[in-house]
DNA sequence: CCTGTCTTTGAATCTCCCG
DNA sequence: TCGGGAGATTCAAAGACAG
């Protein structure tokens, strides 16, 4: 009994999956997820409902919490049935997952410690643990203990081995050229991105800022990745892939959840191909040998290169190898030499005198790459 | 074989109690804990081995060595030893706990969710977890994930029932007249604090800071308060307790640390609180890095931005990152390129129409740190 | 004595491609 | 699947030291 809700939005529809893409399934996740092709999707970010025994608590009907909260085996029950819940569809999810996927999950100290050990048992490989710190939280109204002012997501390949997507470039230049932390800070959901239903009342309890969203697949996604999300709520996963030129998987089992994140998605229009573009990262850059640069005669052979310090000496011969005293080899091999050093990146490490200014042979690099590039454009 | 080292310091030894207050006991934590009276310790403070499992070394991009923590003690053969081990002594520690005491637990992505799991596990009740955000943390030197920037703590009560201790006037006094937060800023600990053996390396891997102590012991015991700490190391409890006129048992089973505990302890003068100032870091000004005001909906990916002269143009993509022409990266680096400058301020540099204003992006910056620091107040 | 520069270091699950 | 080589990668704080 599986429900599909497409959008109008269906982006880049030619790409001939057989994924149903851009597209809002309604019903229970597991069985969803399951249905799914394995081995399919690139990302998974779920937002969980939080741990069954609140719930419970505040569905009593005499509100007495005293026996019901205060016997092992309730307490018991619950975690258990809470785990029981929690690894059926972590393994859905990781049966989905692409051998290269990640996930992301959040929560909040009542249900996160569960998630996480499950994460680790069920064989997913922990990156980061990411602190949202909330920049207007709930104040403690009773003053009984700390402002509850952050969530914590768990970011998590599938695998040990698995070479999870991570755009450590656009990270550090979005964050000012300095490495992105894991604690970061928004604002919760208020305002204009708040959904309200007839009656001006929250459509959705736990609504997600979509600029935490925005990082998130930012920092771990490509342009055209899938992005699945098992507990869809209002659709912020969707709305976001949708800006970022990312195609979404949503899965929710609430009518109202669905009607409002469709209603929102076909709001929205698809970023731009050029605007959310990332950033090339230096591994990705076109590939410069050492000796094109002595073949285009930017570098003569015999030429002496030293490192910043002008410690070390070493001279380019016709073939491409430096020598240096006894060492020979690559540019790469002999830096590491003459430092008696693992290894060594000879780009950065050897230098040359242009005119009296102290460079290193890497901007050689770059300009023949310049060149190159624009070439082949 | 149950060991002892007593401090020459014992306080308040009049109070006649049994318990071996103000004194290391040298061994295994289980077994001392067990050996001690049920129901008789007010707080416990608990830094366990956080099961690493580093399986190589690291270098840092300068080819120096990480020292990292590769001690025996560290070392589980899988998840599930880690998780006996952890049970065991939370077992221990919440018999020796009173009723109405509490615990706390320090540790990052790799143990705490096994920790906090298995607190829950044990019917301790969570109050809060506590984010220990690093002023200075060591940063990602492979550029693979996000900075490791922070450490997280438990603090659970002993039972759902139990009335903890919570200083909450001295926690929101101390936090300039605003209520205490989840997320907690401290530097990590070096200089003259961190000890030192005789060739000048660090007596223990991974000492904690005094003034995370500090806040910890201020918030959640009363004066003369007995603090256990099963995982003593060099006595960093200890240490902020004496000061703080706290009793403390500490348990440690390696005899360096013993010894360098006992000497740091006597060196301090009990209760001389203001002797040692508790560095309370001022907050600074709140970052805002160019990639959230595009995170925030402030400005659209795909926006062009241009200089004050409106000689150059170039497109913000949703990375955070900008593109004009050849060049891409952060706002600073194309500022600078398509002047062909060494260096740029993109804050002031690139401009955009404001309702047929132009103006300078740093605005933007202002009005999002107005609003961010407005809302944290 | 102050100021600026250089050096050291910290709980870290830290690469990717090609043959 | 494994091994070897190319080549990519760091931030804040404190101390040492020079001027």
């Amino acid at each position: 009994m599986l429900h599909t809700a497409r959008t109008a939005f269906q982006a880049d529809a030619d790409k001939g999956q057989v994924l149903p893409v851009d597209t809002i399934l309604v019903g229970d996740c597991v069985s969803h997820m399951n249905a799914l092709p394995a081995g399919s999707v690139d990302l998974i970010f779920a937002d969980p409902p939080y741990n069954l025994q609140l719930e419970q608590g505040l569905t009593r009907p005499d509100q007495s919490r005293v026996d019901a909260v205060d016997d092992d085996w309730d307490k018991f029950e619950s975690f258990a049935h809470y785990d029981v819940f929690t690894r059926a569809w972590l393994t859905a999810a990781r049966r989905v997952l692409k051998p290269d996927g990640a996930i992301w999950v959040i929560g909040s100290y009542h249900n996160i410690f569960r998630v996480g050990s499950a994460l680790q048992d069920l064989d997913y490989w922990l990156l980061n643990d990411i602190v949202w710190r909330k920049a207007n939280p709930m104040p403690n109204f009773r003053g009984t203990r700390f402002t509850n002012a952050h969530e914590t997501l768990i970011w998590a390949a599938r695998g040990q081995r698995s070479r999870v997507t991570f755009n450590y470039e656009a990270m550090k230049l979005a964050n000012d050229e300095t490495q992105m932390r894991s604690d970061w800070l928004f604002p919760i959901c208020t305002g204009a991105e708040r959904l309200k239903d007839g009656n001006d009342e929250k459509v959705h309890p736990t609504q997600k800022p979509e600029a935490l969203l925005f990082r998130i697949l930012n920092a771990t996604t490509r342009p055209g990745d899938v992005v699945l999300d098992p507990f869809f709520g209002t659709g912020t996963t969707g709305a976001v892939a949708k800006k970022l030129g990312r195609h979404f998987i949503g899965i929710e089992r609430e009518d109202a959840y669905v009607a409002a994140a469709l209603k929102r998605i076909a709001a929205i229009k698809p970023g731009a191909r050029e605007a959310v573009a990332v950033t090339t990262p230096k591994r990705k850059e076109t590939k410069v040998p050492f000796g094109s640069l002595i073949e285009q005669g930017l570098i003569a052979p015999g030429t002496q290169l030293f490192d910043a310090q002008k410690r070390f000496s070493a001279m380019v011969r016709a073939d491409g190898s430096l020598v240096s005293g006894p060492h020979q080899g690559s540019i790469h091999k002999v830096g590491a030499l003459v430092q008696g050093a693992e290894s060594c990146n000879g780009w950065m490490f050897w230098h040359h005198d242009l005119d009296g200014r102290i460079v290193p042979i890497d901007e050689m690099r770059s300009s023949i790459r310049a060149q190159l590039d624009l070439l082949s454009a």
